[in-house]
RNA sequence: GGAGAGAUGGCCGAGCGGCUUAAGGCGACAGUUUGCUAAACUGUUGUACGGGGUAAACCUGUACCGGGGGUUCGAAUCCCCCUCUCUCCGCCA
């Protein structure tokens, strides 16, 4: 959500915004313009109302009156509840409107980010690999991850379709644990470096998804029960929303949370894209890190580039290759004030020449979410200044995400006999063992 | 799922149609006093949306006692609906 006050005073900043990240239309803010002045203009004069109607409430009070004074004051009172009355109608009714096109409308991008309509133009900033592990296509003699994981027992994709449909998957045995082990290690290095760990509810109140921006835009894209709760694509929307409402002190920022949950998308309109395999499934586990912090540019920069590192440092533990890039403006979606992707290297990708695929999104959303979530501080006040209430920062970015890394482990590490090396990191989380097959 | 009791400011807790501008207490902040700390005393104390003012300070209007409707000239207080919490019973991992 914006400041209304921005919107109001730059509307031509935000009708950019709508075509350079393709969210919402110009024609959005001219309507909140004309439903912002209907409901300012309404409670204008509903107040006004309301304070003659105080001051005839006091007149009825007084013992003193006239049966005839009386009288004339209940008329002046009854006119005037009818007038507040259908005022506040007309106030709430323009406050609901310009409620919903609010949401509706896109944050500002960072100028300095990458201008582009699609992840065509995303930018590269950094390349990484280790040399003895540098990025190679499959190879004669190697298989994709579906074929690996099925002859080694440990992936079964067929049963899992019919356990579940399409995007299903089974794993079992050493792949499960490769599961398990994975996640564990990235909960283990965010909280060695002082990342909260949660549990959290991944059925979460329709709240929750529109205050982390999830909703109403990409409503098509959730599981909505009976209930109507919603199962969590990501549990950024109920880390981001722990706070919510609250008001927190200066002092006890930043925030730094962490959470493996377990994630549900629809993938509605993604149908006959990445199919086969482990890339795009509709239950995944994720760890997940949110920052919360104070209103600052500076200090919103370095926490965005620190759950960056996080993530890479976990990639270069596994010695998996991969880059990071810089989201354009018309590939990271409503809310981003800047954005990375991290994209993991992949052998059978692009017919087995091997592709970098996307891993891990990383995104600052200055005070969006906050605002939508009504998560605001209290500024530490000094020298008699009077303390301030200001919308929180966040951040939020993934740590490591199954089965999706799976496919760059078990790619990345087969050997030519058809057995996997388990990566040195994750031994210890797996009972000591070195192979699969 | 059944029965009952609740929801008041940062927290505790009164109030049950106009003496509420929400009592009283705790906490927090500022000041006074006192070798320091502590204590005592005095004062301040929330949020939202408007209007004025230079984006500050400040002045000012309106609303807010879980949420939404209603009754009334007037609602924290009465009525209806919803949500949540607690207690007991039932069912269940």
């Amino acid at each position: 959500m914006l400041d209304p006050k921005f919107v109001r005073e730059q509307p031509d900043a935000v009708k950019e915004a709508t075509r350079i990240k393709r969210v919402g239309s110009p024609e959005l803010v001219d309507q909140w313009l004309a439903a912002d002045e209907r409901r300012r203009s309404a409670q204008a004069s509903a107040d006004k109302l309301k304070a003659e109607q105080k001051s005839a409430g006091e007149q009825m009070k007084q013992k003193d009156l006239s049966p005839d004074e009386r009288t004339n004051v209940q008329v002046t009172l009854r006119r005037l509840k009818e007038d507040v009355q259908a005022l506040e109608k007309q106030q709430g009714q323009a406050e609901a409107e310009a409620d919903a096109l609010m949401l509706q409308l896109p944050a500002i991008p960072d100028p300095t980010w990458p201008r582009g309509e699609s992840d065509k133009a995303n930018v590269v900033v950094r390349v990484w690999a280790d040399p003895s592990r540098p990025p190679q296509p499959l190879g004669d003699g190697h298989k994709d991850h579906v074929t690996l994981g099925t002859s080694l027992g440990i992936l079964d994709i067929d049963r899992g379709v019919k356990l579940a449909g399409s995007r299903s998957y089974v794993l079992r045995g050493p792949g499960a644990q490769l599961y398990w082990a994975v996640l564990r290690y990235a909960q283990d290095v965010l909280a060695a470096r002082g990342y909260e760990p949660f549990v959290v509810p991944v059925l979460v109140t329709e709240q929750c998804m529109i205050g982390t921006g999830y909703f109403p835009t990409g409503r098509d894209q959730a599981y909505i029960t009976q209930d109507g709760s919603v199962l969590v694509g990501t549990s950024e929307v109920p880390l981001a929303s722990y706070h919510g409402g609250e008001i927190l002190d200066e002092k006890d920022l930043p925030k730094k949370f962490s959470a493996m949950s377990t994630c549900f998308r629809r993938e509605a309109g993604a149908a006959g894209k990445d199919t086969a395999g482990l890339y795009r499934v509709h239950q995944f586990d994720k760890v997940e890190q949110v920052i919360v912090h104070k209103s600052d540019d500076a200090e919103h920069i370095a926490l965005h580039e620190e759950i960056v590192k996080n993530a890479e440092d976990i990639l270069q533990g596994l010695r998996l290759p991969y880059r990071v890039v810089q989201n354009c403006t018309g590939d990271m979606g409503q809310g981003k004030w800047r954005m990375y992707d991290i994209e993991t290297w992949m052998p059978s990708r692009d017919g087995g020449k091997g592709a970098y695929g996307e891993t891990h999104s990383g995104s600052a959303l200055r005070d969006f979410q906050a605002r939508r979530l009504n998560l605001r501080y209290r500024t530490g006040a000094t020298g008699g200044g009077k303390a301030a209430t200001q919308f929180c920062y966040t951040l939020n970015n993934t740590a490591i995400a199954c089965p999706r890394v799976l496919i760059a482990i078990l790619e990345t590490y087969q050997n030519p006999d058809g057995s996997v090396t388990i990566p040195d990191v994750l031994r210890p989380l797996m009972g000591g063992q070195e192979r699969m097959g």
